[in-house]
DNA sequence: GAGGCGATTGGCT
DNA sequence: GCCAATCGCCTCG
């Protein structure tokens, strides 16, 4: 395992979404291994970078390695990795691994494979939000490392949005039980 | 200033 | 599979 700093942020989205599948995310003490990720790319209509600053995305157009949570249909968080360009990773899913008690209670939900499966419900178990937006990942509360193997990586298109449809920047580690939908 | 809708989820049919 | 919950942003007037 390798603790991450800035540069590996300082990169496309795309290829920090690939890499970031198999890493290991703590925020607080509490979470587990990324399963699933998608990239935002400032020249992609499904990115909320698209059409310019504003008081929600700013985020998005700081530093790379910083956080950018926002509000999903007044009532979810949603928790990107701000990465180069105002582009960023949405992490969708983890794979419980540290403070699953703490995250069943959060989660009003015994079922393990339903505590993180969906950017909603990462962000409740792991009581992320507007509060940590612009915060640095690669400090405290933060923690982030990766394995320096490559984790067995499937891709495919990204979901839930209405806007660029067809580009392949979902990422997925291979027959994870912990996934929001299958690829 | 009003209306529509979204990178979602959980509950009910 | 359908639908409500709920709010900030964008578009249009």
């Amino acid at each position: 395992m390798c603790e991450l700093d800035e540069t590996f942020f300082q990169r496309d989205a795309i290829a920090v979404a690939r890499e970031l599948i198999g890493a290991s995310l703590l925020f607080q003490g509490i979470g587990g291994t990324i399963v699933e990720t998608e990239a935002y790319r400032p020249d992609d209509p499904a990115s909320h970078s698209f059409s310019g600053m504003s008081e929600r995305n700013k985020s998005m157009f700081g530093p790379a390695g910083r956080a950018y949570v926002y509000r999903s249909y007044g009532l979810h968080w949603c928790f990107n990795l701000v990465c180069s360009s105002s582009s960023a990773v949405l992490i969708r899913a983890l794979e419980p691994k540290v403070g699953i008690d703490v995250m069943q209670v959060r989660r009003k939900q015994s079922s393990i494979r339903l505590l993180c499966s969906g950017p909603g419900r990462l962000c409740e178990a792991l009581a992320i939000t507007r509060e940590q937006d612009g915060l640095p990942l690669t400090k405290i509360p933060f923690v982030i490392k990766h394995e320096k193997k490559i984790a067995d990586v499937c891709v495919g298109n990204r979901i839930g949005i209405s806007k660029a449809v067809h580009q392949p920047w979902r990422f997925g580690l291979k027959d994870s039980a912990f996934l929001s939908k299958k690829f």
